[in-house]
DNA sequence: TTGCCGATTACCT
DNA sequence: GGTAATCGGCAAC
């Protein structure tokens, strides 16, 4: 009856096998390590969500790193604690998800140890064999295809819940790296060369892909 | 209680 | 290149 609590369904063009592929889940200890080693690190990795007995899910191919109280682009910044933004401060592995231009959610991996407030933003990813190039090709489409909304905020995503991530597997895929998209508003913070993509997906989001991309080689 | 603005996207010129 | 859409969070009143 609530519409808050109204459960959103993933695209079934993202419905894949974690078990068949033999996908092993991360542990506890990788999601303590720096920020900005799991940006890197999560290029590549599935995100799955369980659903009505089945799994869904899209392996990430552009993350954004958010430094705590130190980063003027983050929502913890200077040590900000509201309702909205208190899923940041948990022990690293859990989920962060905010609603942003009335419209669209963000999804983020909250990391480090519990009170840290940093985490990795999902900016984009690519479906399995047949999903469409752009169906998670940016922060708020991500989420709409994964059906991920804010009623997942704050959830354990290492406790055997219906949202997870999976290692990757095969060789690492080369990453490009260049300033966070969006943080205009947030000083010298706007500059740090945050945002890691997988080089040669064409998967990733934003206006600035080709000229990044065109630009690291 | 009010009013501004955003970790975006799509559609316009 | 620019900007409308659209509404919850949050700071200020």
């Amino acid at each position: 009856m609530n519409s808050k609590e109204k459960i959103a369904a993933p695209d079934p063009r993202l419905r894949f096998d974690p078990i068949a592929l033999h996908l092993k889940e991360f542990a506890r200890s990788f999601f303590l390590r720096p920020t900005v080693y799991i940006a890197r690190q999560l290029i590549g990795a599935w995100l799955a969500r369980y659903y009505k007995g089945a799994w869904y899910g899209a392996q990430i191919v552009e993350t954004e790193a958010y430094l705590g109280s130190i980063d003027a682009a983050a929502h913890s910044w200077r040590g900000r604690r509201t309702p909205r933004v208190e899923p940041m401060y948990r022990l690293g592995g859990h989920l962060y998800v905010f609603f942003v231009y009335g419209m669209h959610h963000c999804a983020n991996v909250v990391t480090r140890k519990e009170g840290t407030a940093e985490a990795v933003l999902l900016r984009a990813a690519q479906g399995p064999p047949g999903a469409p190039l752009r169906l998670l090709s940016g922060p708020g489409r991500l989420c709409s295809a994964l059906g991920i909304t804010t009623s997942s905020s704050g959830i354990d995503l290492l406790s055997g819940g219906d949202l997870r991530l999976f290692h990757g597997r095969g060789a690492k895929p080369p990453i490009a790296i260049t300033h966070r998209i969006g943080v205009d508003y947030a000083g010298e913070a706007k500059e740090w060369l945050l945002r890691f993509y997988h080089a040669n997906s064409d998967a990733v989001s934003g206006p600035t892909q080709m000229c990044a991309r065109s630009r690291q080689s």
